[in-house]
DNA sequence: ATCTATGGCAAGCCGA
DNA sequence: TCGGCTTGCCAT
């Protein structure tokens, strides 16, 4: 942990307190500045003030010089952060099973320079469904507890009491890797994200009574029967998502290093060379270009546009004198990458340029960069997160880089360089920079500070500081607010090794070899084209199941005898019947609150704007961590992880979805398809359809409605396969090569010409025409690429991206690995997560980067077999073949 | 340090 | 030559 004092920060202050100006500042540091103590005062009282009005807790930390927790409050209307330390008292501590008098005995706990005291307290033991004394052992500080390399009390407890009483493996320790400020959090109850005022030096929740006039009219009206130990859950959980997210003052800051290798960026641990450029772009619309006077550099064009200063300063440290600043002055600061090299060169630099290290206000450890003023958000990592790409953005961007998330949800891009920055004009620099800062700051405030709100509203439902919930993913998101309540409760947070020796593993075996269990149906298709199909789908199957069923690591294979009966089908496992678990409450209210609130708000056009976009920020959260609730039990790095829970969700759905295609069935409805959750019904009554999720809401507890209409449906006979026109014109194209990412563009714009013809066909009647047109649409596709005509040889470049180094592929070397090593060879770097692009070729070894590969080179054979596969996929189910439309004769085909 | 899950398909590699 | 295996991409 970093050490981080408020007095450092004084002196900070106190510097800060002239405006920074447009120009460049004289720079007039003073080393070792003696701070006196009346100022000192008077700052403590401004920069953590013993009266705040409501703020945004976003925030906590741990203060190592102070020895106590700190939070950062946002103040919306003066827009700044203030600072609360810890004034009750709280301190780091571990729960064991080891009785005081017997941890008296060992010298290392008994000795240690940093043990505070015993307490013998009652826990809730989940796991065994019992209460059970524990000693609570407090430390001064939290490195005594976890996180030294050794010499930790969570390390010496179990080893010095096997050595001292000779019983191994009988002493536990419980809940000693918990981060400090983040246990502060579970036992003040603290709630990251939502209002707090300080009065007299006193931290107090800030409650908005508008507001909770709204919440109590949604817990009211979703509370039903039968469901009534969901309505606390409820209530805490409509708290942290009806009140407002504030507008949040923010900077982002590029910056540009010189490198004398031009295709080398230079080493941010090193820091080596000078920062050249820095750009500023904030909230407000207030645009900074900071540049570095460098002899011998072109001035090119300096007309930039008039909302933008460029300031040029002669010296280095004066520059990065400016972002510091900066950096001091914002409550929000948002880098892209600014974890691994912004800020982390900044900092570096900073050392060897000799700034006192009270004048960087940049903290690093391990893998983050933090601010000692401010929030410091990383896009970069936030974006890397799949679940965020998955499920927030719809896998719009493929690779985490500016550019491509840039184009993918901006519509905009990067400046290209042809030379490397350190070659350009001052004019060409700063454009350059700028754009990426500018970049930067609109991924933030678009659509209204989407990011923004859905940080926010994550910081909420993780109870976390903000700048761990944008670095760490979604099973940290969903262990922390499960560990929350359980602290809350007074229930043990059980070792995860404590969970799995009491629940054991998994009892099916997966279809797919090396997967843990068994996993979801599918039902094999009907091949053809189907008009009139109606698709219903379980809303949210595995998180409905998890409420319904009531599964959660204390539940499945509870240890109650009594409860045994209740079997789950398929298995040998069991679930309580005595007690409801933490996670089906959780989970399932979220789930609640999302279908029946968040959901239809989001498209309520009687709200306003504003509150419409807020409710679509809520249902996207709710969404990312509703779709993980379930993987994460079968997840060996989720802190509860538990395989049979994981295990019985699956075994449940799929007794689920075959109970309903058999009861689709005795009411007479075709059943042409289905996937896990889902049911594609040919031609159904609307009294069918209603007779179907009337049953499923009876029998199975679950809600069963129709999530779209398809006007006809072309199925193939391959399962995740389909094509289906809407109503409006619109089509789904599931799992289809020709969709795929990674094929040729050339036979990809083919396909969705096919898929256009398509979306026009409104009755049997028309197909015939169209099938027409699609084989007109085939066969100069495919005489494109026999005359050599395609044009572009980039759009015949198949784009397959490394899984990882291409040495580590030892089993198999697939094509684009291959291509990758040629790239190699040519000197250009590759890695894990790089794009190779590559065209199929005539000679040895058949494939080449697109970059190195002529027009002559191309195996056009290959290219028209790839045809082949693509649109078979759609002619099989129309009764077309692709050999006779591209005019092969029967004897041909066997040449 | 970081990381939800399993099912399915197409292509290509590679050893029997 | 065949079939199992690896890989990447996608569905849910």
């Amino acid at each position: 942990m970093q050490q981080k004092s408020l007095d450092e920060f004084y002196r900070m202050f106190k510097t800060e307190r002239h405006e920074v100006t447009d120009k460049a500042p004289e720079v007039n540091r003073i080393e070792n500045e003696e701070v006196s103590k009346e100022p000192l005062k008077q700052i403590e009282e401004e920069i953590a003030p013993r009266n705040l009005p409501p703020s945004y807790l976003v925030s906590a930390d741990y203060d190592g010089a102070r020895g106590v927790v700190y939070l950062k409050l946002y103040e919306p209307n003066s827009q700044r952060i203030y600072f609360w330390y810890d004034n009750t008292g709280h301190k780091p501590y571990l729960l064991t099973n080891i009785p005081a008098e017997d941890l008296k005995k060992l010298d290392r706990i008994a000795n240690h320079p940093s043990l505070d005291h015993f307490e013998v307290i009652e826990k809730y033991d989940a796991l065994h469904d019992r209460m059970i004394t524990v000693t609570k052992v407090v430390a001064k500080d939290p490195l005594a507890i976890g996180g030294k390399p050794k010499g930790s009390m969570r390390e010496i407890i179990p080893d010095d009491y096997a050595s001292t009483f000779g019983k191994i493996g009988e002493a536990k320790v419980w809940e000693a890797a918990i981060k400090y400020y983040q246990c502060y959090i579970f036992d003040r109850e603290l709630q990251p994200g939502m209002l707090y005022k300080i009065e007299d030096g006193e931290l107090r929740p800030y409650r908005h009574e508008e507001t909770e006039k709204n919440i109590r009219k949604i817990v009211e009206g979703l509370a039903k029967e039968g469901e009534k130990d969901f309505l606390p859950y409820m209530e805490d959980w409509a708290r942290l998502l009806e009140y407002p997210a504030p507008k949040m003052r923010r900077v982002a800051l590029d910056i540009e290093v010189y490198s004398p290798i031009a295709t080398r960026v230079p080493d941010p641990e090193e820091a080596s060379q000078p920062v050249i450029c820095a750009s500023l772009v904030d909230s407000e619309g207030k645009k900074r270009v900071l540049l570095l006077r460098r002899p011998g550099v072109e001035e090119g064009d300096m007309n930039l546009p008039s909302d933008v200063s460029v300031e040029f300063y002669a010296s280095e440290r004066d520059l990065i004198q400016v972002i510091f600043s900066a950096l001091d002055n914002y409550p929000f600061v948002i880098t892209f990458n600014g974890d691994d090299f912004d800020l982390n060169y900044l900092y570096h630099r900073a050392k060897n340029l000799g700034f006192a290290r009270s004048d960087v206000p940049i903290y690093r450890d391990q893998n983050t960069c933090s601010l000692r003023y401010g929030i410091h958000i990383d896009l970069y990592r936030f974006f890397l997160n799949r679940s965020i790409q998955v499920y927030a953005f719809g896998q719009k961007y493929r690779n985490a880089t500016l550019d491509e998330i840039a184009r993918a949800i901006l519509g905009k891009s990067k400046i290209e360089l042809t030379k490397s920055p350190s070659e350009l004009s001052y004019g060409e620099l700063a454009r350059y920079c700028l754009n990426d800062a500018e970049l930067t700051l609109e991924l933030t405030s678009y659509n209204d500070d989407l990011v923004m709100k859905l940080l926010m509203a994550l910081t909420r439902i993780s109870r976390m500081p903000m700048e761990d919930v944008s670095r760490q993913g979604v099973s940290k998101w969903i262990r922390n607010f499960i560990y929350y309540e359980h602290r809350r409760r007074n229930i043990l947070i059980p070792n995860s090794e404590d969970i799995i020796s009491v629940k054991g593993m998994t009892v099916t075996r997966a279809r797919i070899k090396g997967k843990k269990y068994m996993g979801a149906i599918v039902v094999k298709p009907i091949p053809g084209v189907h008009f009139n199909v109606a698709v219903m789908d379980f809303q949210s199957l595995y998180p409905s199941i998890i409420k319904v069923y009531n599964l959660g690591y204390q539940t499945v294979r509870c240890p109650h005898e009594e409860c045994r009966d209740n079997i789950v089908p398929e298995t040998t496992h069991w679930i309580c019947k005595k007690h409801r678990a933490l996670e089906s409450a959780l989970i399932g209210s979220l789930r609640d609150l999302r279908v029946k609130w968040y959901k239809p708000k989001a498209k309520d056009k009687t709200l306003s704007s504003e509150q419409r976009n807020w409710y679509n920020v809520i249902q996207s959260a709710l969404k990312v961590i509703l779709n993980a609730s379930y993987g994460v039990f079968g997840a060996e790095i989720f802190d509860l992880y538990c395989p049979p829970a994981a295990e019985a969700t699956a075994a449940i759905g799929r007794s689920i979805i075959t109970q309903t295609i058999d009861k689709a069935r005795k009411l007479g409805i075709e059943v042409i398809y289905g996937d896990t959750d889902s049911l594609f019904l040919k031609n159904p009554t609307p009294e069918q359809i209603k007779m179907l999720s009337e049953w499923a809401e009876r029998a199975l507890g679950m809600e069963l409605e129709v999530d779209k209409y398809y006007r006809y449906a072309v199925l193939s006979s391959r399962k995740k396969n389909y094509l289906g026109v809407l109503e409006d014109g619109s089509v789904d194209v599931k799992g289809l090569t020709g969709k795929k990412r990674h094929i040729p563009l050339f036979i990809k714009r083919y396909f969705d010409k096919i898929e256009d013809i398509l979306s026009h066909v409104k009755t049997p009647a028309e197909f015939e025409a169209a099938k027409r047109e699609i084989e007109r649409t085939i066969r100069e596709c495919y005489m494109k690429l026999k005359n050599r005509e395609w044009g572009d040889i980039n759009d015949l470049a198949f784009e397959v991206v490394l899984g990882k180094m291409p040495e580590a592929y030892d089993k198999t070397t697939p094509q684009h690995v291959k291509a990758a090593f040629l790239l190699r060879a040519k000197g250009i770097e590759i890695k894990a997560g790089d794009t190779i692009r590559f065209v199929k070729v005539v000679k040895e070894p058949f494939v080449k980067p697109v970059q190195l590969a002529t027009p002559k080179e191309i195996d056009v054979d290959k290219y028209v077999s790839y045809l082949r596969s693509t649109f078979d996929q759609i002619l099989d189910a129309l009764n077309l073949e692709f050999d006779e439309i591209i005019g092969l004769t029967r004897l041909e085909q066997f040449m």
